[in-house]
DNA sequence: AAAGTAAGGGGAAACGTTTCCATTGGGAGG
DNA sequence: CCTCCCAATGGAAACGTTTCCCCTTACTTT
């Protein structure tokens, strides 16, 4: 049936004619269980409702699928425990590889696991420490980005919004590159502002905020989910986006082109990320060369927006922000007062 | 290991000893083909960047991680050939059940080979068939639901928006179940405008719409992406929503309460439906009582949103859509003249 | 003291593959 | 006519489990 050594023609009908009448099949289990390799790939990512992750994930199942490979899925909920025990159990299944989005890249149990029995793996969106191959963006160099968006525009007072600022390493190295690149740009150094959970109430911490931080022309929120809060809070604050404040966000998720402004931001790759971190697996597999990381600032690209706005040049020198309109827009000293009443309540 | 039959106390110790020092682990691919079972189940859905799937696949995923199986995703593209081919394999790694969403329900290659091999499975989305069990939407009566909405806001000339028409069933009887409903209550017969892609020049072809059937004042997108996009280009087109124009979409994507005007909508449970075809097919395996399939109507409920204004009665009784404010708000005349004059242009 | 019983332990078979080796029969070459 | 070789075919072993059965030993009962 395999062709597998030498058979005559006639044997060979009277086998193919059994198989047909048996409807017979060859089984996977049998296969692997001999083979000691078993077509299938683990995939641990922490959840897939977030759509940076699903299209990784999906990205990653097109190549894979492509290879004659199927992909065991496992969302965490970004829990630890889960996350051990899935790994522990597709080292069981006997997957010929692994690609995962860890909690923790110095400090998990289930990557050691991995690591320890030689399984080949590759990392995405975790920043790989010594040695480890990841597939990430490079949160550090986006950040930096936006900080020149932000100085190129005429925005030198900025606020940065965190969303999950601790238990997201991703979102506090976004909120470094971000400072450095302001403190190299000799703007003011970014107010910050933190959000635990992306709740429905965070329209008044946005008006304390820029109570406290008048001078804030431009806000740049660690994701796209943020900033889109943040336009909404701006709108019910009657502060107009992006005449009055301009916003950027991060991980160019689709619908940011779908709104009225369009939303300004860092764009990512995930489906290019998972494809790359699929085929450095399949790589390790069939012994070939790997493909190369991107260069790190290839991973993600800046995407103008409606939800930014260029100030003049003169709210630069002088380091006030006064904010005139770069143009002849009536709408734009309406607005820009509106915002001074609010903030005078 | 297994504490199968009798042993002693001192044999158990060494046993295990043994087991830390060689670092054992059963394998499960032996288990498997001894047991011919894998504890794995089959999951195929057309993709996962629609967040009504990937929620799905997720709320699956959890019930069968916590029931102790594993899944296998496989992501079509809506490519029938590759949906065929996935349950192919899937069936020869011996999955104990299938859960899956199919092109077309009354034609598919791959769930007649479910079905001849008698594997547990449960369609997700699709409307089942006599006989056969699916988790799916009740698109039809969601959609007079929001006939019935419209009617109780005193819109009673709407518009259609379908997206992908002809390739999707479900958007086609969501445009049935909203005619009929709104042919019951003697509103006019819903226009409609089809659109083949979520591309971004959705704007002229709205124009052109609006103009052809200008009474329209509310319109129904068969997706909350095609609400938005209808709000997008009304409002590059003055078009004030709601104000001039009510919009209501479908799906409840978690979007659409972030944006302003917040979205009104048909709200779906994809997490519900999915966990609940996951435990249809837990218990076709252990042979244990099934859960109820939700009763059609509950699958779905209304949510309103800002991007739906009532209009005042009287446009209800004369029939004419004049769509006069419900309340003092000066901003309405004024949106309302200018859509009056994109019309006449 | 002999027989029966129970616990502890060992070994075989089967699941479905693939790889490798042995057997058979026929044809070619010496 | 004998030997050798090759094509065709059949069969064994191994992969890692679980289930089933048998053997040994010691202990209890008669």
């Amino acid at each position: 049936m395999n062709s597998t050594g030498p058979a005559s023609e006639e044997m060979r009908e009277k086998v193919f004619a059994a198989v047909k009448e048996l409807d017979f099949h060859f089984s996977e289990v049998g296969r692997s269980l001999q083979s000691s390799t078993t077509r299938t790939i683990g995939c641990v990512v922490p959840s897939i409702e977030n759509p940076v992750y699903a299209d990784a994930v999906q990205g990653a199942q097109e190549v894979f699928l492509d290879a004659g490979y199927q992909m065991l899925l496992v969302c965490t909920n970004y829990n630890a425990e889960m996350e051990t025990h899935a790994i522990r159990t597709l080292i069981a299944k006997q997957v010929d590889g692994i690609i995962l989005t860890v909690g923790d890249v110095h400090n998990s149990e289930g990557l050691n696991l991995i690591r320890s029995r030689q399984i080949p793996y590759s990392l995405m969106y975790n920043t790989a420490p010594e040695g480890q191959i990841s597939w990430a963006v490079d949160d550090h160099a986006a950040a930096a980005r936006v900080a020149d968006v932000f100085y190129e525009n005429n925005h030198i007072h900025t606020g940065f919004l965190g969303l999950n600022f601790f238990n997201s390493d991703r979102s506090r190295q976004r909120f470094e590159g971000f400072s450095e690149r302001c403190a190299y740009r000799q703007m003011a150094l970014p107010a910050l502002l933190e959000v635990h959970e992306d709740g429905n109430d965070f329209t008044p911490h946005l008006s304390t905020f820029l109570k406290q931080h008048p001078k804030i022309t431009g806000i740049f929120a660690s994701n796209d989910y943020g900033a889109l809060a943040a336009i909404r809070s701006a709108h019910q604050l009657s502060i107009d986006v992006p005449h009055d404040l301009s916003i950027i966000g991060f991980d160019g998720i689709k619908v940011g082109q779908m709104i009225e402004p369009t939303l300004a931001t860092i764009t990512t790759t995930p489906r290019a990320l998972g494809a790359g971190a699929s085929q450095t697996i399949l790589s390790m597999i069939d012994g070939t060369k790997p493909p190369d990381l991107p260069r790190k600032d290839q991973t993600v690209s800046f995407r103008a927006g409606g939800s930014l706005m260029p100030l003049s040049a003169e709210s630069k020198d002088d380091g006030k922000v006064t904010a005139f309109p770069p143009s002849n827009d009536p709408t734009h000293k309406k607005a820009k007062s509106k915002r001074r009443d609010h903030n005078e309540i």
